[in-house]
DNA sequence: GGAACGATCTGC
DNA sequence: CAGATCGTTCCC
């Protein structure tokens, strides 16, 4: 199994999260396809990072290809792709994958829960991905690192386009993508 | 120094 | 549909 080519991520983030479907995330004994993804660009008002660099959201301004999680709600992370060139501030949110191997691990992180990964908190639960794996290289990294990783599954031909989901600003932008269930 | 608010999830 | 729960950001 190789690893996604950091080239498919130094794009603009709109152009790279439906490039991301299908593709695998590992982490903590577990693998996972990735099913919904949504992107977050600089002059995007629903962006972390719209407002300029801050010490919580630096990673989305550094190369792409490395993990950017944030802790939010006082209680969830979530799991974003670093894109396009180091100096802009723009990621992809992870925030489903269907989960392939190491499902009685993420059983149990999930505390017996039937929805594993099934949201971008949900998924960083069952994957132990938190704060700590901020910053890390998806595409280089140890062995045990959060990894991006190519099965040879490509991307969907149709994949699903419609607004993101649980933001105020920038409602109508059509940046969610998600691979149809037949896929 | 303080207040408001989340790129969410769960249980009622 | 509201509560959980706390770091980040912004405004005074």
């Amino acid at each position: 199994m190789e690893r996604v080519d950091r080239s498919l991520l130094t794009a603009d983030a709109p152009a790279v999260a439906p490039q991301l479907l299908n593709k695998l995330l590992v982490h903590g004994g577990c693998v996972g396809r990735i099913v919904e993804v949504e992107a977050y660009r600089q002059d995007d008002p629903a962006s972390h990072t719209f407002r300029g660099e801050t010490n919580r959201n630096a990673i989305m301004f550094g190369p792409a290809g490395h993990l950017y999680v944030y802790f939010t709600y006082g209680m969830h992370h979530c799991a974003n792709v670093v894109t396009g060139d180091a100096g802009v501030g723009a990621a992809v949110l992870v925030r489903a994958v269907e989960p392939l191997d190491g499902i009685e691990l993420m059983r149990a992180r999930r505390s017996g829960r039937a929805a594993l990964a099934d949201g971008p908190a949900k998924l960083c639960q069952a994957f132990a991905i938190d704060l700590r794996h901020s910053g890390t290289d998806l595409v280089d990294g140890e062995r045990d690192a959060v990894g991006l990783f190519d099965d040879g599954t490509p991307p969907p031909v149709r994949p699903r386009v419609g607004p993101r989901v649980g933001i105020t600003k920038a409602v109508e932008v059509p940046w969610r993508w998600r691979t149809p269930a037949e896929d």
